[in-house]
Formats: C-alpha cells, structure tokens, sequence
DNA sequence: TCACGAAACTGGTATATGCCACTATTATCA
DNA sequence: TGATAATAGTGGCATATACCAGTTTCGTGA
C-alpha cells in the first residue's frame, strides 16, 4: 500500500514486462536510482522532444525561457540573476552560461547587467522569446497532456512531487551532510 | 492514500519548503514532468558525482562498465552490442558511441567485431575496467545507501519502479501511437 | 583609502547526448 | 545473381552540463 500508483496504475505498462525479472532485475536498472533517474531523463527528453521539435527548441531552453517568463510575471526582484536562475534550474551558473549563449544569439534572450552591482547580470525574455515561448507552450502541453493521459495524472503529479523533493536545495543540504 | 510515499515520508524534507507555494508553484517546476525530471538528474548527478569523483569516473561511465559487467556476467548473446546496449541505456546509438570513446581511450573497455557478422561490434569489459567498476561500486554504494537513508529505502524502490516504467520501451511506443 | 577576501560571471576543456549524413555489410527478392 | 532495402556503426555538428582558472567588481576592516 506503501506502493507509488504508477507501479500498478492500469494505464501504466506492466513492468513485469520490463527489464525486472521475478525477484531480481536482469540488468540492474533497478538498483541505482541515479541510473533510473538519468534513463527516464533520455526517454523523457526524447518523446517531449519529438513533440516539442517544430518549434526549433529544445526541451531544456523551453523550460529555460518559460521559468524566464514566470519569473518576470512574478516580478521577483531577485529572479533573473544568472546566479538564481542556475540555482533555480539546479544547475551550475557555468552551464547556465553556456546554455544561454544559443538563446542569446537567436535573440530569445537578453543579458542585461544590473546598474548597481556591476558583477550581475540579468537574463530577461525579449518579445521574440515570449513568441517562441507561446510557441513552445502549446506543443509541450500536447506532451505534457498525454504523459498524464498514459501514466495517469494523479501518479505523474506524485512522481513530479518526488522528484522535486530530490531536487530541492535541503535534500541536497541533508544528502551532504551524511544524513 | 494515492499520495506517493516519498511526498509525506519522515525522512524526506518537506514538500512545502521547496518551491511550491500554497497550492501552486511559483516557478512552474511542478507542472512539468520532463522539467522535473532533468532538475532531479542534475541535482543526483552532483550528490552521486561528489561520492564518486575519487574513482575518476562520471556517474554514467560507471552505469555502462556496471551494465557490461552484468551482461557478461548473464552471459546473454545479443547483449553487448552496441545497438542492445544503446537501447538498454534507452540512449541514442551514436550518443552512445560518443560516451564510449573516453572509456575505450583509457582501457576500459574495448570494442569486439562480431565474427558472423561484421557490421556488428560488442563492448566488453577489459581488466582494467572491470576493476574499475569495482572500485565504483563501493563508492556508488555510499551514495546510494545515503540516498535510501534520507529519502526512505521503500520510497526509493517505488520512485525507481515509477521512473523504470517511464523509461521503458512499452511506454515510449505507448506514447508515440498517441494514446 | 588600501589591501584582501568574497561574489558573479566568462572562457576553456571534457564528458553527455541527440540528429543527420555517410559507409560497410547483410538480407531480400525479382 | 544483381539491384535494392535494411541494419550496424562512424563522424560531424550542436546543445547540455560540469569543473576549474581567471577577471571584474564589491564589501570589509585596518
């Protein structure tokens, strides 16, 4: 009962039919949570993007310029540094960085320093970004929509609720302390 | 109740600190699964990464020298191939190839052309590399236990479960016919 | 105010991953 | 058997992501 929905949703494959067999998992899939974590990352990444496509984006600058557009609504005075963004995006600021560049020189997004401190930087949408968003926004919902639809919505907002968990600033915090 | 585990789990940070707030996310992370889902490989790509640095290997290089240790160890015949392995990483064939490169360099695996059918090259564990993979292993395990400890050991197996499902061939096809 | 340490980026290098074009081999079938 | 399709990899190019070294700018304390 303690089980996720998911293991036994009817929308759900069967997992006996995946890599596990009886007792023990044939490839040991089922063991490293990491490996699990990364291996549904790829398929992830491969069925929202083959929906996500057309609009010449990729998954990770969709969520990139769509957490650009929350923040400014947000209005957060804060958000926007390259510092928060990365940390926001549980990201390093370097690989923000480079993730940027393509964005910026599509002209999607703009850099703009701050007139205080002159060490930060601001990463804000320009109106040829929020487009692209828009654009973005409809195909991801396709996506989005029909992993609800096959993994069941209930069961995919738990899996989210977990992985954010995973995620967040204080299990890392926690998981570095030796915990 | 169908809530996951890992969601009110004693051992797991609480929900309600992370980014949500009241009943909706101020940054969008929890409505995208594929988002969420990257956001927590990061996140366990550094925690296990920092466990791990001292063997010298990233933590995908270690699952491809686990994942050629059980296969031999299986001594399955189609297994380690190249296109077997690529869809049991559930990674792109040539993606593949690129991972596999470094690993090669240094010696720790190496690349057999099929006798029967020369189109066909299998990965194979050298000696080095299977001690490599040992000395991983024990790392890996450190990080492992300490992600059962902090996140609950059932709760883990059942995310696993949930992201092995996800990751799955069945799912992926379910997805793409649209249903 | 000046030295020094902290903070925020930038750029270089390496691995991770995907898509596409191309080559080599094998399988099919008229 | 010979043309054609299918399969397995390889290499090039682009993005994703990390770590580290270096630069600029701030903040702080003597």
């Amino acid at each position: 009962m303690d089980e996720p929905a998911p293991a036994s949703a009817p929308t759900a494959p069967a997992l006996d039919e995946g890599p596990r067999e009886g007792q023990s998992d044939r490839w040991g899939w089922d063991y490293c949570t990491n490996t699990a974590v990364r291996r549904a990352a790829r398929r992830l990444g491969q069925l929202y993007g083959d929906i996500s496509a057309p609009a010449g984006l990729m998954p990770t600058q969709h969520t990139l310029l769509t957490h650009l557009k929350l923040a400014a609504a947000a209005s957060d005075p804060a958000a926007g540094t390259l510092q928060n963004l990365a940390a926001a995006m549980v990201m390093d600021l370097s690989a923000l960085g480079h993730t940027l560049k393509p964005l910026v020189r599509d002209g999607y997004v703009e850099l703009v320093p701050d007139a205080r401190d002159r060490r930060v930087k601001r990463a804000r949408l320009t109106e040829k970004g929020e487009a692209k968003q828009a654009e973005g926004q409809a195909l991801w919902h396709v996506a989005q929509s029909r992993f609800d639809a096959l993994f069941g919505a209930e069961e995919s907002a738990a899996l989210r609720r977990a992985l954010a968990i995973v995620a967040s600033e204080e299990f890392a915090e926690a998981f570095k302390r030796g915990e």
